[in-house]
DNA sequence: GAGGTTGGTTGACAGTGTCAAGCACATCCC
DNA sequence: GGGATGTGCTTGACACTGTCAACCAACCTC
């Protein structure tokens, strides 16, 4: 499958170095079979991008299953985002490369708008039962994923904090939850 | 200048799109001049990401010195992240984009660690007027980071959450400050 | 003035995305 | 059965890219 030769060469090389023909190579097909099936590069990226929200929601959706408590329920999925993005760093690094991908494709914006509903659906519940009842929900789901986006990305990329390199996923939970509590 | 036009170009095409060929025509100097120069589009990369760094830097230390209560610098400093990320998209977007620059060369290593040292100093200073004394303060810093960077990223991709394209610098200032205080 | 350093130029090379043209093969319609 | 229609892929070309070796013209230093 074209599909999952693409997705291997996005793991190996991530999507910067990331080439139809290489992807050919990889399947065994000619030069130009990949542009041929999805009508470009961008239509290759995109849809593994789509395919990554897509892995991404069913990841949150069985935290949140795991788990009881709905406090606990927001740690596990937190911890299954940060997961997610240690292990598919090319697939998560696409999934927000808005420059590679055609955002407007209905398939990316109904999967990445699915995984933003499981952590908007969890925070409303957790308000409900009186968690800074008096944040407006959008608001304070739009700040606990760029929360955990932030810690998940700067982990990944590793570059700026001296410290950030060796944090576990229980790190960063512990981290975000002691600041949204 | 060679920087310039590579600025220029990074504005106008953003990071992925940008060649050494068209930073060359810009110039109005040979193809091969900007490779010469800095020993390959790593290199010219990196120096533009290390002058970023070194812009981010000044204009957090400016915000820092406009404003007196601690607090209100803790929010300027977050205001003044949110601003250059949206005012030069492209440059920041190549500060944290490890597969294309060298992230072990000194100035980009100096550039971005002061960068994150005016924050880390401003969160100690707050921390010293009793702001979450107990949580330690380079775990403090890391969230602080990570949530303004969160939002400033999520903004400028826009890709994710309905709402979030309309949100001007004040509102993320607003939400981060709920979440923080 | 010789020798080196600095800051370029020119021309080639392999690799890339894209596109038009064609080709084999299956499926449908009569 | 025999075309017609499509689908999935190949082939071959094109312009563009980053990189590299070779060369060149100043300029400074001794």
């Amino acid at each position: 499958m074209l599909l999952d030769a693409g997705r291997d060469e996005l793991a190996a090389v991530g999507p910067d170095r990331l080439s139809l023909r290489g992807v050919a190579r990889r399947a065994g097909v000619s030069h130009a079979a990949p542009a041929h099936h999805f009508g470009g590069k961008t239509g290759l990226l995109t849809a593994l991008a789509a395919e990554g929200f897509a892995s991404l929601h069913a990841a949150l959706a069985d935290a949140v299953g795991r788990a009881d408590d709905p406090r606990e329920q927001l740690g596990a999925l937190g911890a299954a985002y940060a997961d997610f993005a240690a292990d598919h760093p090319g697939e998560f690094e696409l999934m927000f490369r808005q420059s590679l991908i055609d955002t407007d494709d209905p398939r990316y914006r109904e999967a990445s708008a699915a995984s933003y509903d499981v952590l908007r659906t969890q925070v409303e519940r957790l308000q409900g039962s009186g968690w800074r009842e008096s944040t407006p929900s959008d608001e304070l789901t739009t700040a606990t994923w760029a929360l955990v986006h932030g810690l998940s990305t700067l982990r990944i990329h590793g570059a700026l904090q001296p410290n950030a390199q060796g944090l576990t996923t229980p790190d960063l939970v512990r981290i975000a939850t002691a600041v949204l509590d």
